[in-house]
DNA sequence: CTGAAAGCGCTTACAG
DNA sequence: CTGAAAGCGCTTACAG
């Protein structure tokens, strides 16, 4: 095979002896030709090995066939945040299943993903875009409503937005659960670390502990709260923080399982007995919460199917002109030895 | 913001009282160009919002700015196992670095790899290729090669080729030097579960292995050989299969983590001491391979590196025609309580 | 330093 | 059912 040119839709047309327009018409398997010609061109572009540009081909009609991700890469949170993976994961497995192909790009910065975005819906190269995670009034949700541009969103937006599509856990009903356990165990003091506080889902997430909180008559108390990256040393820093506090909380809710062995960690060196002077308790139930050496409580919140889902909605989007539809995809609280039964 | 027709070129160049070849160079960054009306272009650009079609761009100029990797999804293997997310990051990052788009597709079953490549390329979708996997006389390689597009690949391909762009670790001289440490610890029975024997990776670190082994006077035992997947399935059952050899193997070298995990959980389940009866050890060093319940002893291989660094070859190949390179990143051995001290 | 024109490889009304 | 022609939005020798 030497390296040449490429087979345009020409050669194929000189050879079958039919013009490019056929060519293109086989392509694109329109009804409107017949069998016989059809089959003559087959025959040919195999022969040739012909594979249509892509480019000329989306020029022409103005479609991709691939859809845009953006994976913030700036804090090193994001990056190392299983969630990320594994929705990314339902994405690839959503885009297999429905034939497009992801385009990926990566922001450094905080405010670039608006630009990847333009440069990607500007530039042609995507029909549609995934967003993997959301701002309270997110400039990029703004934008893509605004030119009406199809996308869909893991994760939900500010309340009252109708218009996006969004597929996401109820992180209200699963935090509420989770604290509800740990109350049920008899705890009376937890402690909760969430994620940036400009995330809609830490929103969620306080609100579900606060009212658990207040359901049970437990005062909500500010200074339990924390908010940090999704990492071991946010856990580990918290946890020592927390280990001071009189009387010592005797509940800790955090964002995710490496926060949970950052403090788990933490307590344990000070001499801080878990579960029973605190129980720990955290979001994304990673594949070794159960290995950990104190198998963690942890709710499973289904990443790959948020991905894969989030995937399909787009396509409806996409196909259908799809808007404003909101998926939820059921969490599973695994109960384990971090939090006593 | 309306939906509009796109800005083109043209638009800018009326705006700016220019013709659209003077845009065009002003995109390019051409020096034939006055500063005067480079600036007056440059102005019109912003004021009309204007971003180049990369479609129509690369369609001339026959560069894509995007390079394409195919993940396998076809067994559960490859898409659980951490190394491949892992050196995806890497990938990721040195794209970020370089200026290079991501374009992902998947396969689901195992001759469509080929095809997607194929598709990539002739369709003019990409600049180059990342390969993740390599078998024995791969022919996606062969493929490469034979049409000279620019490659890289994680992991190596057989002996004496010296043509191909590929990084990985010295996998032959990991498993033994992880071999002789069990060796020193007293071990004479050691077992080995590694991945698709087809895989490079695979025969690479049997030969250390082996070549261990052979060093300290012990002969290699066929029957203490197993070759699976890379999940927990993989460990537990071989594990099983393991403890009824007689007498009892004293060491277990694994490809992955998890085929750890699964390993430790059966031995325990039948009350097999870990490491007093059985030394444990594996690859790929994730993040949760010191929380485990029993820390396990673990090969960092590095795959974010991994995933940089043919990242940047990768660039290499395409902007300078470089061929043929091969890198080696180091790994490290994190030695813990699954093999004794 | 700048423009007119041809070309990249498809698609799609239009005409037959 | 099929073809000639124009168009998608860029780039780039060529000429000035």
């Amino acid at each position: 095979m030497k390296k040449g040119k490429q087979v345009t839709a020409n050669d194929v047309a000189k050879l079958a002896g039919v013009s490019s327009s056929t060519v293109s018409r086989v392509i694109s398997d329109s009804p409107r030709i017949s069998k016989a010609t059809k089959m003559r061109v087959l025959k040919c572009m195999d022969e040739l090995g012909y594979y249509p540009n892509a480019n000329a081909r989306s020029l022409a009609i103005k479609k991709t066939g691939t859809i845009g991700i953006i994976i913030p890469t700036t804090s090193e949170d994001y990056f190392s945040n299983p969630f990320f993976t594994e929705s990314l994961r339902g994405i690839i497995k959503g885009a297999s299943n429905s034939g497009y192909d992801l385009l990926v790009s990566t922001n450094t910065e905080k405010d670039e993903e608006l630009k990847i975005i333009q440069k990607f819906i500007k530039g042609s190269k995507v029909d549609g875009i995934i967003l993997m995670t959301s701002k309270v009034d997110d400039e990029c949700i703004k934008y893509l409503k605004d030119i009406d541009f199809p996308f869909s969103l893991i994760g939900s937006t500010n309340n009252g937005d109708k218009e996006t599509n969004q597929v996401d856990n109820d992180n209200y009903q699963a935090a509420y659960e989770l604290t509800k356990h740990i109350i049920n165990n008899g705890r009376k003091r937890i402690s909760m670390i969430v994620g940036d506080v400009d995330l809609i889902v830490s929103k969620e997430r306080v609100k579900g502990y606060k009212n658990a909180l207040i359901e049970s008559n437990i005062s909500f108390n500010e200074d339990l709260l924390f908010s940090g990256s999704f990492d071991e040393k946010t856990g580990y820093d918290y946890a020592n923080q927390i280990s001071k506090i009189k009387p010592l909380p005797d509940g800790l809710i955090v964002a995710d399982d490496l926060v949970a062995f950052g403090a788990v960690k933490a307590f344990q060196n000070i001499g801080i007995n878990i579960p029973n002077d605190i129980e720990v308790a955290s979001f994304n139930n990673s594949v070794f919460a159960k290995h950990s050496n104190i198998p963690l409580t942890s709710v499973d919140i289904n990443a790959i199917e948020l991905g894969k889902e989030a995937m399909n909605l787009l396509v409806e989007a996409i196909k259908n002109g799809v808007r404003g539809e909101r998926l939820l995809i059921p969490y599973t609280i695994y109960k384990r030895e971090s939090t006593r039964r």
